[in-house]
DNA sequence: AATGAATGAGTATTCATTCAT
DNA sequence: GATGAATGAATACTCATTCAT
């Protein structure tokens, strides 16, 4: 696998120039989407010309895998930590947070934004990362509330329904953040105690008719 | 002033005609992405020649942003709506559940792959979304929470974080749904009672396992 | 030739349609050039309808070849008349003065435009043009010089020679009032005059030495 | 600022690619006309693909462009030397025969054919060369007339007349060469002796028919 | 290894021409 | 006859990729 003749020095300055130009790459693809990106730009935030970036990837298309598979490392070391173990809820929960919302760089999000832009649209791509990323994490989210389940009455009795719930929310206010919103880019470190609250409590509590508990709120449950 | 000499019935062919671009290109679009569909594919899925086309937008660029026009009117229309009465939080709810999650045919989801995967790469349009849509939307759903939290002690107490938590979740479950996540495909019509479950008690009480076991709140969990 | 069956009157309608079509196409040509001139621009100068332009000429090119017909039929008319009687040169100048020159309306300027821009760089066209109308009349030119010489001593022996440089002055006038300069333009009603003047005595006898005929004259020639 | 880093033999190889190409245009532009001539034709004609032309120009009507500034180089290099200096009549008519007339290689007639093709039905680029060729030259030419008026009698007592006449022979001919006259081909160096005769003493002098039997004119006819 | 000039396939767009109404 | 929507061939231009230096 290491070739003919890499000296660890070498594989390492190889292995330093793919990041250099996949770094460049996030960039580039972020600003303006994978295809209205050129190879030059990239080259050029790389500090590279054009024929080097061809020494270090196969072609344009193998740029965006190198990007995502970067990506993937990542995730899927964490979703197979949590997998090896038995997650409780409330760790699940943490961990999924501090994955997805806790470490977001503005690197971070500018990888997010080419990944979620080109799974939307390309469904091979998209195929891969729900084989590889959404379903193992959705069901160790699963596992996670079923246990819970079995220690007493849920909101939600479906864990499946419940995960995609949660999950939902998570990504939801990533894209949210994508697209610009300001609020959420000035209190992004609230947002792991918001979620957590929400999750337990609910965010809009039959609330001030505490004196008459129940038959308010059920009366207008039937209203949504 | 109203271009020369078009009958009522030109005019409603014209409509027509740039109706039927606009969903032969929303289908191009979704399947393989803005960049890569080209107008010939476009134009064959229209049943038109190449050149036709362009009888009835501008040039590529003007076709997607005749789609999203014809998106932004709708949603527009509803945000305006929403805006010009004072709407309860449940109603708010209501409407943007409806809005969201109720009506999405496997139209409306082509439409929405091809709005945020662009919107993810492309400053300009998501400025124009941003001030058009997103700021519209949840400034009603900041005064609804408001209203609300006036009566009554409020989980969140930031008016401006529950909505992007509330807003967030049915974005996240779109976005998930979108991905390919085929429990929600198959459950998509649950998720209203299911969302405004969460949103009222939470999707994991601190359940059984503590000293205060909850009683208000498992009381009507049963409901859900 | 005539058709089926063209009454009088039809026939009449359909030159004066064909007419203003290549009225309006002349304007266009002239404006922009041949090829960057589109026949949507020429059907709506001309106050038609795109495909009502293909009721009376065959294509674009034969547009083009239909307006330097309609020139050709007033040149050769007048060329073949000159060729007709012998022409003395004082008439033969007064004649291609009056042709080119004297006659010159803003629209047969825009004529001349397209005439001379096309052949200049559309060999066919050119040879065309060569064979009916320059020739001819070069031919006219020459026989009336050689007359003139029988009579006395010629300033240029030859007379092919002298026809050219008096036809290119003509045709040169015309060329630079096209390019644009002014002075041609406010005094183009002198050029006649002027023409014959310098035709007969020069532009710049040696100048002031009247008294001294002949060897200050020498003495510059060498100098040219 | 000097264009990054170009070695004097790498800024050498460019202008010698982008002069085979202006080359190659010429001909191509001259054979058919600007817009019937393609990239493609231009760039087999300069032995290049297609898409290397625009490593040395920004687009075909660039390609235009760079013939004429080449070829305004020139003019206007002697344009501004005959400015520098006072010229006299003499010496401002060598100057322009030369420029105009004696130098003609077949290459120089080519873009002759380019440019007064194009000047002629494209009034931006006109407006150009008259201002920065036409308009200098003439200025030339008039002072150079004034200085002679005020030594004697002029035959055209109008300095602009007197250089428009002298200019519009010039380039008339100019026109006739390249619109295939045989006789000029074969007879171009005379040119300038036949012109330089012509404006001293005129075409047709008032011949035999007079009192004054041109013996003045003959003694110099053998220079012509 | 790095460079960037050369390549040519791929595509948006234009526009002459046709033809159903 | 007149219209102008539809057609699709033609073409300028871009850009991923190659390769001689």
């Amino acid at each position: 696998m290491a070739g003919k003749s890499l000296s660890p020095t070498q594989a390492q300055q190889i292995t330093a120039r793919r990041n250099q130009i996949l770094d460049a790459a996030v960039k580039i693809f972020a600003a303006k989407g994978v295809h209205r990106a050129t190879i030059r730009e990239i080259a050029r935030a790389a500090g590279l010309a054009d024929g080097t970036i061809y020494n270090y990837i196969e072609n344009k298309n193998a740029l965006l895998l190198g990007i995502l598979d970067r990506l993937n490392e990542t995730e899927q070391r964490e979703a197979q930590f949590a997998q090896a173990g038995d997650l409780g809820l409330d760790q699940f929960l943490e961990l999924y947070l501090k994955q997805r919302v806790d470490r977001l760089t503005e690197d971070g999000l500018d990888v997010l934004r080419v990944l979620f832009s080109e799974l939307l649209v390309n469904a091979e791509l998209r195929e891969t990362y729900y084989q590889e990323v959404m379903k193992p994490t959705t069901e160790v989210g699963e596992a996670s509330f079923r246990q819970r389940h079995a220690q007493g009455a849920p909101v939600l009795p479906d864990p499946a329904m419940a995960t995609r719930v949660m999950a939902g929310a998570v990504i939801g206010l990533i894209i949210m953040r994508l697209l610009g919103d300001e609020y959420l880019q000035a209190h992004w470190n609230d947002l792991p105690d918001a979620l957590a609250a929400v999750m337990r409590r609910g965010i809009m509590p039959d609330g001030g008719d505490d004196n008459d508990p129940g038959s308010p709120a059920e009366s207008s449950e039937s209203a949504v």
